[in-house]
DNA sequence: ACATAATATTACTAATTAGTAATATTGTCA
DNA sequence: TGACAATATTACTAATTAGTAATATTATGT
């Protein structure tokens, strides 16, 4: 069983991976975690430029992962599905675990 | 707590989903998921060119995501580490969901 | 209506990359 | 050694895209 994905579906989640493929969309993403942020606060959190940002977040909500809100003067963007969080946790996980098996690697070396 | 990533890591896990970010390469994935599998059986499992199936291992291999070993004069690529099927399900269950939820509403509307 | 603040859009450049045909490398067998 | 099969590499093209400066849009308060 689990059948393979066909041509369709692999472009789909190659697409949905394209949007976390990016530093910039990871970090407006990591920092709207704990709560949603208008635009001019996410452009302070991180070190990009207002249009650079303004063009992140269009893409991530054109996307449907993020979520828009208007209130008065400013726009807030929050995160439209927290599943992209587990996405992350798992990348970091096994980031952390190839560090460290390569530490313990250097260390054996080091002997 | 929980603190943030900074622009170093950041740009690790950026680079981790960019690896998933490809079709072809997703679909190499997916055919390695059951065996190990020669170059040969590879592009024959999908509709790509030799060398173009020949670059993406490469790419994955230097990633550290497949591992290879020769036999004779095949060579044979598997997977190593199976977390990236983690990966892939959370995002085929997160598509699956969003299809079904668009569905839902297109059958509301119908009413 | 006007000045101002917040956000979006436009037009552009530089860099990256998937795919490919042709060729090179590596191993096997006779 | 020579012929052949499997895989890798090279050189190239076309397409995509992040970042940016400048400008446009939209809302607020006076």
């Amino acid at each position: 069983m689990a059948k393979l994905l066909d041509q369709h579906q692999l472009r789909a989640v190659a697409k949905l991976f394209e949007l976390l493929a990016e530093p910039t969309r990871l970090d407006i993403l990591q920092n709207l975690k704990k709560a949603p942020l208008s635009v001019g606060q996410i452009v302070d959190a991180t070190n990009a430029k207002q249009s650079n940002i303004s063009k992140q977040l269009g893409i991530l909500h054109d996307a449907g992962l993020l979520k828009r809100e208007r209130q008065g003067n400013l726009i807030f963007y929050s995160i439209a599905d927290p599943m992209i969080f587990d996405l992350c946790a798992l990348v970091c996980g096994k980031l952390r675990k190839d560090a460290e098996s390569q530490l313990a690697l250097i260390r054996s070396l080091g002997k």
